[in-house]
DNA sequence: CAAACTGTTCAGAAATATCTGAACGCCCTT
DNA sequence: AAGGGCGTTCAGATATTTCTGAACAGTTTG
């Protein structure tokens, strides 16, 4: 049983590791533990185990799963003859991620440009500054929406 | 006076909105806001300024200020017989701040390589999910990658 | 139907991130 | 050399995010 404890390790230590990646990324830490084991663990993984596993309460792990489905990075699965409920990550879970990403420089862009609409036409000088900003979201959005496209199709 | 006031107006609303933005993003909101007040007035804004326009203390304007600069998103100007700093968007702020991003997704993909590499040869799953993960993460980079040319480039 | 589970919700605790005020060193002016 | 304004730093206050424990509604089991 030394290979299982020693990928036991591995998997913890990247468990952590990700926490972190999240919270960087403005993501509660939680969040990406949960993530982070999905990916680890390729079966589906029971709510009670994710409690148990991350040493958090359940409550966590309520909201943690609630945040992942939302942004549907994971999906429930109902077992027949068995009352709790599992978790496995999504089909197309990066995709998911990666539009999500491109919601916020969307919205973002979104956001610019609702200034600039209502600049003064006198104002010439702050439009075309927050026009180059725009435009920085844009190339950005464009980039993301590219690479969603490549993350989503391995279906060769 | 009137366009100036509505000017200052839509100024202040712009500020706050990119604070959230920035908060959203997982960066201080004082920062974003900093740079918003930036890239709205192109001329360069003095340090005393900054505190008085954003209502904080000037401790707080320093600590915006050193973290933009780290990020190479503003430049320091040193004005002849005024003691006073200024500030202005670097050349390139846009650029620089794909490639801060770039600089994360990289981050990430590396602490994944990692643990990828230490996996045992029979945990031929694992590694695959794992492949699958630092995967997306190579796209992302890519695609920003590839935007970071593109955002630096306009100076045809 | 009572007891033992499930997952969710929410008020409040705990942990973090953010901002402030005071102290400081520096440079300039007087 | 003294005084005033500059930006930085850091301990501590403040605000915000994140987690927990208890209460709850719903199911299943005995």
């Amino acid at each position: 049983m030394d290979t299982e404890q020693q990928l036991a390790q591995l998997r913890d230590e990247f468990i952590a590791r990700m926490g972190v990646v999240a919270a960087n990324d403005g993501m509660p830490r939680m969040s990406g533990q949960v993530f982070a084991m999905l990916v680890f663990e390729g079966e589906e993984v029971a709510f009670g185990d994710l409690a148990k596993n991350l040493s958090v309460s359940r409550a966590t792990i309520s909201t943690s799963i609630r945040l992942l489905e939302e942004r549907g990075l994971i999906r429930r699965i109902n077992k027949a003859g068995d009352r709790q409920d599992y978790f496995q990550l999504a089909d197309d879970a990066y995709g998911a991620m990666t539009r999500f990403a491109l919601g916020g420089t969307r919205r973002t862009k979104s956001e610019i440009d609702a200034t600039i609409s209502k600049l003064p036409d006198e104002a010439e000088d702050v439009r075309g500054r927050l026009e180059a900003f725009s435009g920085f979201y844009e190339a950005i959005s464009a980039a993301l929406e590219d690479a969603a496209t490549r993350v989503s199709k391995p279906k060769t």
